[in-house]
DNA sequence: ACCTAAACCTGGGCGC
DNA sequence: TGCGCCCAGGTTTAGG
């Protein structure tokens, strides 16, 4: 499910709901998968919500902080009533509190949750950041002759980047998937900074993309799956050239683009 | 340092 | 209806 977007989403929605609530009950369905135990989490008050990447935490009152990945289906959702039997397929964890429900869903079972995870992935330059700039973007694409793709997804060079906003960013700033990264010119460096900041603003704006598990924390869906440009477009013409938009695989991923656009 | 394929999993959609 | 195949927002690991 979740690149940036979609996690910072679940992140404002969580800081809304969970600030203040203290845990009363907690509720492991998948040791494997949870590494969250009863004693560093029971009686605790959530302090706040943060995110890095794709990667969310949830601090605690005893300092504590609960990491998660979401993967590619992982869900947090509150109920703020009982919880009803059709609510936990593919429930993971569940925390009572001292108002409603959080829990953890995913159906796939590739997220995780971990107390005080300090060694994650080594992550990159948050696109939000002063650090994502020309100097740093150039350094970074210089070093490599890899498709410049694969090192928007790359996330120990820049983080919360996935497949689909790779996609669209790219086809935003006219540059072909496939070219080298050390091949870009300053000038498409620039524009390629620009797109991806217009495209997770934009997809920030539409609470994300819920092409198919992602919901956000009150159950309701994201919207940019209606706004897509290339992202599963395969065979639909170009909103710019009405040329047929083509998939490819680069690095095992379904690839989207427009081959007159973007060269 | 690069690339690929496979592994971790489940469910939805499609063709036959 | 059902089976088999392909697909999926992510990451890690093994092997070349």
């Amino acid at each position: 499910m979740p690149e940036l977007p979609e996690v910072e989403t679940i992140k404002n929605y969580l800081k809304e709901i969970l600030i203040g609530k203290k845990i009363v009950g907690f509720k492991n369905l998948d040791k494997k998968r949870v590494k969250v135990k009863e004693k560093d989490i029971i009686g605790e008050k959530f302090l706040d919500v943060k995110r890095k990447g794709k990667i969310l935490i949830l601090k605690l009152s005893n300092n504590k902080e609960i990491y998660s990945h979401l993967k590619m289906t992982g869900q947090f959702l509150y109920f703020d009533k009982r919880l009803k039997k059709g609510d936990l397929r593919f429930t993971r964890a569940i925390f009572k509190l001292n108002k409603g429900y959080l829990i953890f869903n995913d159906i796939r079972k590739f997220g995780w949750l971990k107390i005080n995870e300090k060694e994650i992935q080594k992550l990159g330059i948050e696109p939000f950041s002063q650090e994502f700039n020309l100097k740093n973007l150039r350094k970074i694409f210089q070093r490599t002759k890899r498709p410049i793709k694969l090192v928007l997804m790359d996330q120990e060079k820049i983080a919360g980047i996935g497949n689909i906003y790779a996609n669209e960013a790219l086809f935003l700033a006219k540059i072909n998937p496939q070219k080298p990264a050390n091949k870009l010119t300053k000038e498409e460096i620039k524009r390629l900074k620009k797109s991806i900041l217009k495209i997770l603003k934009k997809a920030l704006k539409y609470e994300g993309t819920s092409s198919r598990f992602y919901l956000k924390p009150d159950r309701s869906k994201g919207r940019y799956q209606e706004k897509f440009l290339v992202y599963q477009k395969e065979g639909k013409s170009c909103s710019q050239c009405k040329k047929e938009i083509k998939r490819i695989i680069l690095g095992g991923r379904s690839t989207f683009y427009c081959s007159r656009c973007q060269r």
